[in-house]
Formats: structure tokens, sequence, C-alpha cells
DNA sequence: CTTGACTCTTCCCCAGGGGAAGGCCCCAAG
DNA sequence: CTTGGGGCCTTCCCCTGGGGAAGAGTCAAG
């Protein structure tokens, strides 16, 4: 009876608590602080924090869960609950979100051995200026954005493709899209995808023919993967501005090889922005 | 001429420019801040920073070298340098660093999936009373601490079973080992390596002789890597306060089966607490 | 009673920004 | 020339999960 009263209740200040759970003094005043693992007593007038030892286990909990980096919510959310159900599940959770940090330092790893392969340094873009001559091309104008881009590419050239065909025309040359708009991550903006053809071109399509504005270009090819092409273009209109030259209309991607056959990483792609040379 | 003067120099204002390089405005402001990339040109009254087109391109690497989780002043370290071996260098020293942490959530991940396959909850140690009877044994104590303890252990009982087999004895009972001290991650202490024998045992080796006290015993049982089994001692040492019983001497563990067969997931460690029951 | 080891709170720090508040600034349209 | 709206400035606080130090109070053993 009066042990029940009396307790032998066996309470340990921080220090050595903090030895037995392998928590550090500091984690367990935040633990404390939030609610995660008060102590079974603090002193009112010292402000000391007593833990009993059937506590070490709770902590022990909050160690391991802490050792697979579960944030402190969820692990009071575990604790709380007695439903072994809930457990499961948030620990299923965690495993995703465990997972998916893996994914991610995987992807970042490969991209990081993808950058340390190409040996030149960071971007070795060689400017040139070229002068280029009007030419015909087949055409077809699509409004998209970011992140639509890709695919109505895709549909673009299929359809210029099917257009042509039609005609019984065959390309002249390689591929090519004017890009009347910046198109950032939210701006939309008009392209224009072309198709090299030999005299005009008509369509009853969406298709249509046009000449292709000649003139002088400064000019880069960008190697490698068509999302990576950034820094041809600011390459070539930091270029343009320190040599005071002045954009003139506007810039064109010519795909140099194919997506279908060329691996990403080799993939060409020739940008061109028309300028005015103010001769100096 | 007039060119160079006036320079076309195209200054683009933050917004502008985080739109460009796909880089928040915020973290063009602290990478300003922190010397990674600096604006060309701050309006002095006005504070307003301005960037050259040309500048984009140091942007575009910083916003790659983020983009696989590189700390802002290697990055600043790499673009300072002109020598591609450092360059290089860098990048592998980086390379080791997403590895480990790669290692480290995979680890994790193994662990985690090692908890939600525990079918029980968390720690399901039933406590027992028994009563022990005394027993001999042959021992050896060594002084050892928590990084040492695992090699000292397996030495131990090398040797103890070398001693044994010397005097031509033969085991009587599973291998025990008596915690004369706590062993914190810091502390060092005394452990009892015993192994049961019938009769008195004598040897001109460190090991020796001796009668393992009996008496009443607080049990449980641990399933699972030796790594684990603190819960255990949590279990029982709360267990013994919250039933008003008192501590009686240093606890041992018996080792139920055999490490060298047994998976870790399957070890069974039995934990004794000797105490004084106080009938209350 | 003294002393040395613990413990308390409070404050600042880490990385890499996100978000908001309050106040100038810039530019183009009327 | 003025006005309005959007851009930009700084400063402050927030996030995670603690680490480290300062200055003061407390506990327990000799």
């Amino acid at each position: 009876m009066a042990g029940e009263e009396v307790g032998a209740v066996n309470l340990v200040p921080i220090g050595r608590f903090s030895k037995m759970t392998r928590l550090s003094v500091k984690a367990l005043r935040m633990y404390d602080e939030s609610g995660l693992l008060p102590p079974a007593y603090v002193d009112p007038s010292s402000g000391y924090r007593y833990y009993e030892l059937a506590q070490a286990n709770r902590a022990e909990a909050v160690r391991i869960l802490r050792s697979v980096d579960m944030p402190l919510d969820e692990i009071l959310a575990i604790l709380a609950t007695d439903d072994p159900e809930l457990v499961h599940k948030a620990l299923l959770v965690h495993r995703e979100r465990l997972a998916g940090r893996l994914a991610a330092q995987e992807r970042m790893l490969t991209y990081l051995e993808s950058l340390i392969q190409r040996k030149e340094g960071i971007m070795p873009y060689e400017v040139e200026i070229s002068e280029e001559t009007p030419q015909q091309v087949a055409a077809v104008k699509i409004h998209t954005n970011l992140s639509r881009i890709a695919n109505d590419i895709g549909a673009g050239f299929g359809s210029l493709m099917q257009a042509i065909s039609g005609e019984g025309v065959s390309p002249s040359g390689a591929p090519l899209i004017v890009y009347h708009n910046v198109i950032d991550q939210e701006t939309e903006g008009d392209i224009e995808i072309c198709i090299p053809v030999d005299g005009e071109f008509c369509s009853d399509s969406d298709a249509y023919g046009r000449e292709l504005e000649g003139g002088t270009m400064a000019t880069t090819v960008h190697r490698g993967p068509y999302e990576e092409i950034a820094p041809a273009y600011h390459t070539l209109t930091g270029w343009i501005s320190e040599h005071g030259h002045e954009i003139a209309g506007p810039p064109r991607e010519t795909y140099l090889n194919d997506p279908q056959v060329i691996p990403p990483e080799d993939l060409l792609t020739r940008v061109d922005f028309p300028i005015h040379t103010e001769a100096g």
C-alpha cells in the first residue's frame, strides 16, 4: 500500500535520462516543450525536469522514429494513438516520403554524374555570325506554354509532315521553330513550326507556306537535351548586347538531328538570333 | 567605338532576370548578398539591382548546381576558379556527399521497413518474476566500453570456451553476461562473461570459476538484434520501480540462441534484474 | 558550509530560402 | 504633368531539429 503511495517512483534528472536514452539534453527539453515527451514531474520552484524510468521506453520509440527522420509531429501522432492500424499507416506514409527522397537523391546523383562526364567545364558555347538567305518553309503556328510545349511541338511536326506529304512535297532542310514570344514557366506564347520546302507551299489545313526571313544571325549550337538549352540563349543574348548589336527579330531553333534516333545528350540544336549589326 | 562606351548594356531588373533564369527573386537577392551572383549594377539611390544579360549564364550554372543540392559556398568556389581540374574535383567531392546521403536514406528506409514488418506495435515486452537458483559458472571479467563491447564479448567468449575445453569441462547451459556497470556511449564499465558448468571450475588462465547468485529476478525476453535491446532494460527498470521493488544487483543477459546461426532479427536474449520484493 | 557538477532560461546560429509588411520607384497612359 | 499600377526595396519572422554559449540557480557529497 505504502509502495503505491510513495511509489519508489525513481525519478531521474535530465542528464541521467539523457544517457539512458541516448537523446541529447537539448532534444529532451525540446520534446518536453512540444509535448512529445514531457517529464513525469517538474519541480515548480527549480524548474528541474524529472523523468520516470518507465518513460525511457517512450523515449526509445522517439529515438528510433527520429533515427529514420520522422517529423516530430508525426511521432507525436503515432505515440498518441493506440490503434495499430493507424500506426502502421503512418509508417507507410513515412516510407513513401523516404522513398521519394531516395529517388530524388538518385536523380540528383545521376544528373551530377552527367555533369561530371561532360568534360568541358560549363557551357562552352561558341557564337558566330552567319548570313542567312531567305527560304521557303511550310509552317504551322501554335500558341503554347512551357508545360505543354513538348507535346505541342511533337503534334505540330506530325500534322505539318502530314500536310506536306499530302501536297506531294518533301522537306529540303532541317526542321526549325521560330519563337515569337519568350515562353517562361508561366507565360504563354506563339511558336511557328517550320519545315523548309522547295518552292511555294499551299495547303487547306492549318499549315501554310511563307518565306522565312534571312539576314545576319548570331548563331551557336547546343549539344544536349532540349531542356538544357537555356544557356545557349543566355550566351547569345549576352554576346549580342556585349558586342553592341541589337536583336532584330524572334529567335529560331534548328534541329540538326533526330530526337527519335539520337540520345538526348547528343542532340544538336542550332540557335539563331537575327541581329542588326551596328558597324562600330 | 561609341558602342563600346555606351555598350548597349541591356540591363534587366531583378524580376525579369528571375524569369529568365528561373531563380526566385528571393534567391537572387540572397546570391547577391553572399557574393555568389552580384548584379552588374545597383542603383545607388533606389537600391534596384540590374543584371546584364551575360550574367544569365552564371545564374544558370548556379541553378544547375543548386538543383543537385550543392552548398552555396562550394558553388562560389567552383565559379571562382578557372581550373577545370578543381571544378572536377569539387564535383567529385559533392558526388561523394550525395552518395552518402543516398546510402543513409537507404539505411533508414530499410530500417523503417523492418519496423513495419514487426507486427507488434512497439516493444511488447512481458515482464515476469522468476526464482533462480545459484549456479556454478566459468567466467572472465572484462573492462570495456560501448564501441569495443561487441569485439570484446566475442573475444571473451572465445578465450572462455578455450579455457573450459582446456579443463575438459563442457557447458551446462546458455552463456550469459553480468553487467556490473551501466555502459553508456562514453562511460566504461566491467562485464563478466559467464558459461554455466557442472561443479567447480579452476583454470590458470584469466578465467575463473564462481557461484552465480540466485534469487528473485524480474525477467523479460528480447527478440531481435542485440543493438536494440535498450527497450527491454527500460521496460524492466520501469516495471520494477512501478511495482515498488528494488534492484538488488547487476543485471544479466542470457543468450538463448546462437548469433552464429540465427539471423539477428530472431535472436533471443533474456534479461534478468535481481530484485528485492518488498511484499506490500 | 562549501564546492563542483547539474540544470535552468534565453539568445544566437546553421541552410536556403518563403511570406508578409510597409514604403519607395519606374514607366507608361491620359 | 500627374496618376496609377505594378516592381522593387529592406526588415522581420517562419520553417527543421537541434548545437553552443552565457549567466544564474540547485543539488548533493564531503
